[in-house]
DNA sequence: ATCTGTGAAAAGATTCACAGCC
DNA sequence: GGCTGTGAATCTTTTCACAGAT
């Protein structure tokens, strides 16, 4: 355990907006992580954590060494602790509270979703102008007016938003969310938002996903 | 002398799962383009658009050059110029047909979504096994049994997939699918699918998305 | 024998800087 | 003046290969 503190003084300079190719594929060792202890495995060596997820055993180890040493030689890792090490990482460990803010058909449909606490997120509040909307429920939450969300997330009810909103709505909303001080934004409005330093925001874009899967087939289809 | 021949399937080019950062990056420009478009602007320079998008004029510019050379030196690019470009390259010049698969409630907020056509795929068809829902409409769709599935894949009535159904019956739906001769997948379950050779799986896990959020939001907060 | 962690090499992506065009 | 396209330099990510642990 002596990993020294000086890992990398001047790397600090990350640049908001997605995070490296080394996190995002811990995501997906996390969930294929928890699927093996559902099936009641114990260890499981990098080989097979790559190939589950079509990358390679040296590419799994490397992506894991950047955060700590969790392996046994001879042995591979043990399932349970590090899915527990890679929670830490993700903060997630312990449950996070979230909002959806919006409450059409995608915020109803996130909303209904079960899924998401198992994953370490609880759905706390939801939030809508619509005053036909104001006070029904979806799942286990009950929509609020948009003129509470200020004083929910200074309140700490929630540290991360889900922003499903119209995009001719979304900076607006986003600039009272940081206002009253979020800590990270889900983006599902089709637009760049603009945020202060210090605020996360990961953008999922439905339409461009659509693109570039049209693009992959293509691509497929032509250099075979 | 007989070199021996590579049976080692070592140079397929493109690693299915991911499309090169480039890639990623021309959804964004295209979808800004189409902003200034509305907005009735003629043109932009490499600089603008990075700036709207927290990138740098070369990136931009050598983006674009992977791919042909679109712009005027002194002038920039001619903004509905290189959005029709960026759409070829996306094959969304001409409109695509998709599916989705699966009519519960993220199914239907897609379904409901206006906004796809726009970007060059139109919802053509929607499948569901609960014979509740079958006949029922979503937008403009109307849901049909799923044993309907392969046929209509074959008639060619779409080339794309959005896979939303439960967790339980991706795989086997997947495999459905490929066999009927489908040529991309978006895959909303929360799973890694496997599919033959050729045919285009981009993920697309939100309980993943918020875990990246989660850290982005928590490396942000830890070393500012 | 199996498997991790890690330097070193290779490949890939980004930034720099400038020649040449408008 | 402003701007693109591009080689060269730099930085990042992936792959290789092996010493050393179990």
């Amino acid at each position: 355990m002596a990993s020294s503190p000086r890992t990398d003084g001047r790397n600090s300079r990350r640049r908001k907006g997605s995070p490296p190719p080394a996190v995002r594929r811990l995501s997906l060792y996390l969930r294929h992580l928890e699927q093996l202890a559902d099936s009641g495995r114990a260890t499981v060596s990098s080989r097979q954590l790559g190939e589950a997820l079509s990358t390679t055993d040296a590419q799994v180890r490397k992506d894991l060494a950047h955060f700590g040493q969790f392996g046994r030689p001879g042995v591979g890792y043990y399932v349970a602790e590090l899915a527990e090490h890679l929670r830490k990482i993700f903060g997630t460990d312990e449950v996070r509270n979230v909002a959806v803010i919006g409450a059409g058909s995608l915020g109803q449909a996130l909303l209904g979703h079960k899924g998401f606490l198992k994953k370490g997120f609880r759905l706390a509040a939801a939030f809508d102008t619509d005053p036909s909307k104001v006070g029904k429920s979806f799942g286990t939450v009950r929509v609020q007016s948009m003129s509470d969300l200020a004083s929910a997330v200074q309140a700490g009810r929630f540290s991360l938003a889900i922003l499903a909103v119209p995009i001719t709505a979304a900076q607006e909303v986003t600039d009272l969310l940081c206002r009253a001080g979020i800590r990270g934004i889900l983006n599902f409005a089709p637009v760049q938002l603009t945020v202060p330093e210090g605020i996360a925001v990961v953008p999922v874009d439905l339409a461009v996903q659509l693109e570039q899967l049209s693009y992959v087939a293509a691509s497929l289809n032509s250099n075979k």
